[in-house]
DNA sequence: TTGGTACAGTACTGACGGTGCAGTATTTGA
DNA sequence: TCAAATACTGCACCGTCAGTACTGTACCAA
């Protein structure tokens, strides 16, 4: 790695450790200049501006996730050959993911960003919008493979439920800090996945 | 309503216009002050701070958005005295009232004050926490009456479960948010309307 | 008439994001 | 090996915003 992109990566790490634990707009950049050993003409340098910096963070965040999926539905499709039992062991891991996390989930980045439309700017909301859509593709692939063999047992649209995922995760991430309460999201995603297992198993089961 | 209850209701009045457009953090005090025709002396002889704004703005959301859960459950059980056909009709209404929003649901001020550590304090936080436990109770009630009838298909929490709604709203909200997508709200509710209904349909209904 | 309530007015501070630009060290390709 | 690009440092400075501090004053009730 050459030395700029060594610089930028450290800038990025220190940026990451207090975003994540105070949040970003508590992130001051004088103090990420401080913990990165640079001046803020260094940081202006690699960042145009903080907005620069978030939609970075954003976007590798979306990397680190997507290859923690890939492993995780890799693990569940060790495990069977059944779609659905496939997308409910995945959910189990992914609940099990989420409790593991010692402070609850590190607060999603993309809830963040929906929610502060001054602080940031149309890349941060595009950067937003391929997380939540790549998302979107991935379980709808999902539940795609599972009607084949599973008849729903409601009319629904499989966009809708696959954003369910997102949705659940986001609202359980939520409601956890708004209760001072990180168990709920596990919570939920365990809800999410009683009401997949109810709406693909066979009546007479 | 005497002079200075006036002028604090008006501040509160105009500075939600704002914070329902743009944000809590990008309504600047120098513009409540200028929209409500005050200065800056008088908004501080009202409100300590802004997280003080924050908190009355938060409590006064709770008092109308309880009003409107009252009016809707009312007209639910006017409809049938079914428990189950209660809640379904409920989060029915819901979701037509989530849809008959212009731009999509306002942005609940709970995620909002969720996500900023730093902008918000203790009482805000508090006042977040009273919200979604009113919820909770509420809901939690809703769904005690339909277990008596209905058994569940499924081994759920009723606490988690009551948990439900607020995050399928909240996670419903902050989607539609990133995907720039107001419809994605209603389309959560239903789902979790129709996760409600398996639950507590009878496998040989 | 006195004292509390409800402000107006003005001036200021400190934190923060960001700009501008000149100078310097390091790396790299011809 | 030399020039040019890259990767910064150092420093002064600006605008915005939350919040402070204090003086003055209009109004209203007891």
């Amino acid at each position: 790695m050459s030395r700029g992109a060594e610089t930028r990566q450290r800038i990025m790490d220190v940026a990451q450790v207090s975003v994540l634990a105070k949040g970003f707009d508590a992130t001051s950049i004088d103090e990420i200049v401080a913990n990165a050993n640079i001046t803020k003409s260094g940081f202006f340098y690699h960042f145009r501006d903080k907005n620069a910096l978030a939609a970075a963070l954003i976007d590798r965040h979306i990397e680190v996730e997507d290859q923690l999926f890939d492993d995780l539905l890799a693990r569940a499709r060790d495990l069977t050959d059944d779609p659905l039992q496939v997308v409910l062991i995945g959910l189990k891991l992914l609940a099990e993911l989420i409790e593991d996390m010692p402070n609850g989930h590190p607060g999603c980045v993309v809830a963040t960003a929906a929610y502060q439309d001054r602080l940031f700017n149309q890349d941060v909301r595009a950067a937003n919008q391929r997380a939540v859509l790549g998302w979107r593709k991935r379980f709808r692939e999902m539940f795609d493979d599972v009607v084949v063999a599973y008849p729903p047992r409601d009319d629904v649209n499989l966009d809708h439920l696959a954003d369910m995922v997102t949705a659940v995760v986001e609202g359980g991430i939520v409601t956890a800090r708004a209760l001072g309460d990180p168990a709920v999201t596990v919570q939920q995603v365990l809800l999410l996945r009683s009401y997949v297992k109810l709406l693909f198993t066979q009546r007479n089961a």
